[in-house]
DNA sequence: ACAATAGTGTCTATGAGACAATATGGT
DNA sequence: ACCATATTGTCTCATAGACACTATTGT
């Protein structure tokens, strides 16, 4: 009931989106003013839960993204909550971490104090707060993920071939995937559908499918074969 | 940095325990005094987070199922966070999940106002808040991971056998696995290591195992073929 | 000998992986 | 014709599942 003793309550979210053939990240800086933790410093975009405007934690969530990138409401995944004495020097203090995934067509400029950084490159930044580790494990999280999940298809573009969404799998992964077995797996789902399109190029055309639904992932029943 | 408006933030924790041959769960009555609400209703062991005992979160769950069973440090693990505007009719509140395995050899008395329910029947009681839903996404979440590791380890004994811990394995899932299959997988790995005693009985006697590691689960490539 | 459970073996089905072959567009 | 990529096919291998068989104790 009482006030005193309650810790500060934050959101911080990973925004995924694939770009330049590699897995990226948006980071922003920390603001200079006064009395500001780690100013300057790169970190996930996030802030305070704001009980006035957000009706829970999601939507907290979907308005840090709404803020940072102007996209509404693509894939989006709570990873896990942190919450100690001496993760903030403001005090005891609760971060609540999601993932988001961003679909390369929808794309928008970010923040003007935003920037995508490829995750490789970011995990060597000395980021703010524990922010290092809340990024490594949204990273561990989704790769773990890809190997059994469809959840590359939601950052592809409406439209993709399997080829596309095979790199996609591999940029993630950072190792190639064989072909053939790829495809199948891929079809033997409902995952998705074929459109009357193509995608034209200087070669063989290829067919174009979308999702089944861009809400819901698949989960396949096994792994992929790991690393080797 | 202003305290105005900091959500609540409290802890619950699901303990499973395997007795009489079913997966069972940990439930407090809410106390009876004037302003609390549900008063008398099972809800989850929990309470509110104590910044000036609880160096973390964890801290803060471990604390919890000190005070209702006795038990230390099983398997812990975080299922998730739930946090909004009306799940508490005193204010916007957080709670942070998780859940507890405990060794069927270290269950204690538990607190007198604590019981041991079944899973099933404790999921048709009109729990207080919303923790129907929050103990349903640690069921959940433990059947899960129970198709493809080997979490059920960790409610047996310090020395078993492979036919108890199929046993504990069928009583989560609530289907029958192939002896063979089953003890195959589990030899595959590096998850028990033979001791040299017997369980002996009206028949032939088990070898007994142990837990190589009484921390960390182990991961499998597979989940089990799924129900059918 | 019999009951009861432990432990093993054999066969089949499934799906992944390796790798090659074929298909279809542009230039 | 040739290049580049898409798409399909064939073979092998690993492992789960089904099911039956053998093993070892107590009574």
């Amino acid at each position: 009931m009482e006030i005193r003793g309650r810790p500060l309550a934050t959101v911080d979210v990973a925004m995924f989106a694939v770009r330049d053939s590699a897995l990226q990240v948006l980071l922003v800086r920390r603001p200079q003013g006064p009395g500001e933790p780690f100013p300057g410093r790169w970190a996930l975009p996030g802030g305070f839960v704001d009980v006035d405007r957000d009706a829970d934690l999601e939507a907290c969530a979907l308005r840090k993204l709404r803020e940072k990138t102007g996209i509404d409401a693509p894939y989006l995944e709570q990873v896990g909550t942190w919450g100690g004495a001496r993760r903030d020097p403001r005090g005891w203090s609760t971060t609540h971490v999601y993932f988001a995934l961003v679909p390369a067509d929808e794309l928008p400029q970010p923040a003007p104090d935003a920037q995508w950084h490829a995750v490789d490159t970011a995990q060597k930044l000395s980021l703010a707060f524990d922010h290092a580790a809340l990024l490594a494990a949204a990273v561990e999280r989704l790769r773990g993920k890809v190997e059994y999940t469809s959840l590359p298809a939601f950052l592809l573009p409406r439209e993709f071939t399997l080829s596309e969404l095979q790199r996609a799998y591999e940029t993630i992964l950072g190792r190639e995937l064989e072909k053939s077995a790829f495809r199948t797996r891929i079809l033997a789902t409902d995952l998705v559908v074929a459109v009357p399109r193509r995608r034209e190029g200087p070669n063989r055309p290829a067919q174009l499918y979308r999702l089944r639904s861009r809400r819901e992932p698949v989960f396949f029943q096994r792994t992929f074969k790991p690393a080797g």
